[in-house]
DNA sequence: GAGGTTATTGCAAACGTTTGCAATAATTTT
DNA sequence: AAAATTATTGCAAACGTTTGCAATAACCTC
């Protein structure tokens, strides 16, 4: 056991040629004979030989991984355990290996300011990928503006001089305010913070879709951080300082969905019956509960795949834009 | 912009010094002027000068990186979206961080069998976190037979050459059931596939709690996958063929609690008071649902803490054997 | 101020790949 | 069979660090 660990000259001298030729086989070069190069192959897998990556990546400045930088507000503290954010953090990671590229993992204080620096200078990565606008965009953009290859998971309407990918936000606040309407809801509620980009763009839909509708009231707004807590407080809050003043709910998210409905449910509020309510993102647990929850169901699967793929075609130097994902209204049970 | 990367001769030469004391001064070594550190040091920050990684590694034969494995059984698929997991390998992102070590995250496919050549050998990390022993511990222990340091998030008492990091999940069950006994249960259902290592640990706790009592009737079992949907299933083939034939639950995980949950009020079964259920891991939602959800909580952010801690001290040759993390029944309204 | 000690720096080799170029071996052409 | 081509291989340099060792500079001690 801990044999000496076989480096690539080894290998080569067991297949009795050369390094160089070593090497060349193990990638498969043309040039390098069939027979030579299915031999040195064979050794290869039999002594389960791996070449060195800290050589390679030296010698051909290239490393192969993409690091992913969750870029939470440490004040918000929409917090890592959100189950939205580490589905995308997964679906990101499928889409990387499948790429044959490998996931650095890291938050966003690791780096310190300079993420371009750190990552890309540093040779931790060929690229970065952020997940989460945050509310200080002016590191990301820093680091766009330093040439760092990136991309971001946000709303892809902001203008900027790096590609974000996500949901048409705009687009998911309308639909599921639409929704709400056409389910005979009349005193509207919106649940969400308006200051975070991916929400005031819901929070925009939100409002053109009462714009559009005669019946509706003037809706309420209630800021709150994007965590079912507050939502359960703000919730119990209204209730017990003004009763029941609305008919349907619209939370910027699934978690803070779930934490309205709590708060609903331990007041006998009836869901649907008395307030219709729509979530955003169709996380696991939107269908597990109780009623199940309607919502805007993100393809994070999908948004991943593209966000990998944006961030290859910029290392292959092309052009590429910010792309907005199509939603998806999911009728469940709750509205 | 996109000035050529500065490497540390160019430092050096800014600074008017050597390559080598350039390095030195960098790394604080006390063996160069407190001075000529200083000076160094204030360029290197001032031109957001940052070490090529890949020739780091090259020369010191060390990465830095720890690689995350998660490990999932094909077949069962206990999905990687699952948020328990996904919880465990965020806090162990923490830990790894708070070392000053980089996370690479990886599936268990991308290996390939031999994970030892893939991240030891490949250099591509110093050690290896399996999170989640599967069904083959083959491919584990070959890995540590092989040398590669390495600790395994499961259960802390299977037998094993390695170290295994994980919640006392016999006292877990145990005490899940004496208190279902205890709320008056005495018609007890298991949910959960006891093939599989932690589970049937807590399986064990399950039935030693029952053989303790007098007046508890023999326990149903019903082995499914570890998702809410299939409890959901389960609980409503069970209802609909037998009737209500059980008042008090044990479910393994919190998202089979929850989908067992679910079929349950669907069928106007009341929670707590026809049945009793307690779930297993203590995720966001299980004090998000209505009712809340009794469990078991596994205090992963302790648990990432000490595999890290573990397998950092691997990789300092000290001798490390598997430790269970105390676990605390957190009772809510479900019970 | 000569000899000894210590503090500070620089030289050069090494880590394990990959690749341009030159060299050789095999094949074809005339 | 010599010459010209082509297929296949090897030599050696380079990627950017870190560090053992030797060299120099600075300081004491008597």
């Amino acid at each position: 056991m801990a044999q000496k660990k076989l480096k690539l000259a080894d290998l080569a001298k067991l297949a009795g040629v050369s390094t160089s030729t070593a090497s060349r086989a193990l990638n498969n070069n043309p040039v390098i004979k069939q027979a030579t190069r299915a031999h040195v192959q064979q050794l290869a897998k039999q002594h389960n030989f791996s070449l060195n990556t800290a050589a390679s990546r030296l010698r051909l400045q290239k490393t192969n991984v993409v690091a992913v930088v969750i870029n939470l507000d440490a004040n918000t503290e929409q917090s890592i355990d959100d189950p939205f954010l580490l589905k995308v953090v997964s679906d990101i990671n499928q889409a990387v290996n499948r790429q044959g590229y490998e996931l650095l993992l890291s938050n966003s204080y690791m780096a310190g300011d300079d993420w371009h620096g750190y990552f890309i200078d540093g040779r931790r990565a060929d690229g970065l990928i952020v997940v989460g606008q945050g509310k200080h965009q002016g590191r990301i953009e820093l680091a766009a503006k330093l040439g760092a290859p990136l991309v971001v998971w946000g709303d892809p309407k902001t203008p900027s001089d790096y590609p974000i990918v996500g949901s048409d936000n705009y687009l998911g606040g309308l639909q599921a305010t639409e929704h709400l309407i056409a389910k005979g809801a009349t005193k509207l509620l919106f649940l969400g913070d308006p200051g975070h980009a991916e929400i005031s763009e819901r929070y925009r839909g939100f409002n053109a879709a009462i714009a559009q509708s005669q019946q509706v009231a003037q809706p309420q707004t209630i800021k709150i951080d994007i965590t079912s807590h507050a939502a359960y407080d703000a919730i119990n809050h209204l209730l017990r300082e003004q009763g029941l003043n609305f008919d349907g709910i619209f939370a910027c998210s699934d978690m803070v969905a779930l934490g309205a409905l709590k708060a609903l449910k331990e007041r006998y509020v009836s869901v649907p019956n008395d307030v219709r309510l729509v979530g955003f993102d169709d996380i696991a647990m939107a269908d597990v509960s109780h009623p199940s929850l309607t919502t805007i169901r993100q393809n994070t699967q999908l948004a991943a795949k593209i966000l990998v793929d944006k961030l290859l075609a910029q290392l292959n130097n092309e052009e590429v834009d910010s792309q907005e994902i199509a939603i998806q209204l999911c009728c469940r049970q709750s509205s």
